[in-house]
DNA sequence: TTAAACTTTCAGAAATTATTGAAAGTTTAA
DNA sequence: TTAAACTTTCAATAATTTCTGAAAGTTTAA
């Protein structure tokens, strides 16, 4: 297991971005470390290849499954797992997107449900009815979010590429679309 | 400075999201805080209401700043700082959105070019091979959705409200205009 | 069964990040 | 100028997160 200059300074990076992703280091050396490997490799090898220890990477390996980044694989007569990442660039970004959005918008969507239910109504200073509006605009984009990320999940990877590749063209073309539509 | 009970929730749940949202638990609250408040409050306000350390505000209030997400106001005859957030959920999202691209995205972009053109193309092993063509992939896709996205950024957010809206209707729309254009 | 070959767990240590509060810095009015 | 009213900085400390490695758990072959 040793890497080329261009896949350590890959790795390096990973690790450094961690924090900013909503990972630690090690899951983030972990993971650039099995994107950019052919073979899946099993625990000891990545904990070599790293310098970590052996618990580190069965900790890493576990939050990397957790976000459905990394699978494991078995060889005919050997019983260690072997792991392996995710090869394909645009499954990446959509599992990840998707996982995210678990973790970062759901929480607060449900938060804000029921701090709205539980609100009454009436009986509102200014200050609070103020606070609500706020509250409720959040909601409301949160849920026009998750509703249209539900609905991009199921869009195959070639149209969206070709629709990110449209850009802006293909806003104003919806755009000529709808207002005939509200127009009718 | 005495908050209701739900607006204390959403205060601590941004904190508490604080985390996963790539700041801490104290500028979670601070900005939370000032989203809810109508009025522009200043920094001892801010930590009066939260129970923080002024030099805890300081720090806080720099890093919303940081993140266009906070801005100052004056009021005459009085020479405190007043702070108050962006209160449009849209504009709120567009702010986060491009400046979480702009950490999380573009220091890797620039490694991973960095990185193909200081390769040495030919001689390489399988592996390396290998490597370098998932670099390239995930270096494709993150370039085309950096261009995505700032084309997205011109759009008025009315229109990207009635795109989310249409929902995977409007891929299926221009999966239709896209295949006619292919082939003509 | 047993034992070999694994993986996982978890308490303690190390590393990192956040917080305080006093001191230093800045701005404005007089 | 000076001093009052602010804000910022930063060293020390507190809190949190990560990491290690030994022990416990699991699986499989014989």
């Amino acid at each position: 297991m040793n890497l080329s200059h261009q896949e350590q300074k890959f790795i390096f990076h990973f690790g450094e971005m961690g924090s900013r992703w909503g990972i630690n280091r090690t899951v983030g050396q972990i993971y650039a470390l099995l994107v950019i490997n052919k073979e899946a490799l099993f625990a000891d090898q990545i904990a070599e290849a790293l310098s970590i220890s052996r618990g580190n990477v069965s900790m890493g390996i576990k939050e990397l499954q957790s976000w459905r980044l990394v699978n494991v694989q078995h060889k005919p007569g050997d019983r260690k797992d072997y792991y392996y990442a995710l090869s394909d660039a645009w499954e990446m970004a959509r599992v990840i997107f998707e996982e995210r959005r678990k973790r970062e918008i759901e929480p607060t969507l449900s938060v804000l449900r029921d701090i709205l239910l539980e609100s009454p109504k009436d009986e509102l200073t200014e200050q609070e009815q103020y606070a609500e509006q706020r509250m409720q605009d959040i909601l409301d984009l949160l849920e026009m979010v998750t509703q249209w990320s539900q609905d991009l999940q199921k869009v195959r990877p070639e149209s969206m590429r070709s629709l990110m590749k449209m850009g802006a063209g293909a806003i104003r073309m919806l755009e000529v679309k709808d207002r005939v539509k509200s127009k009718s």
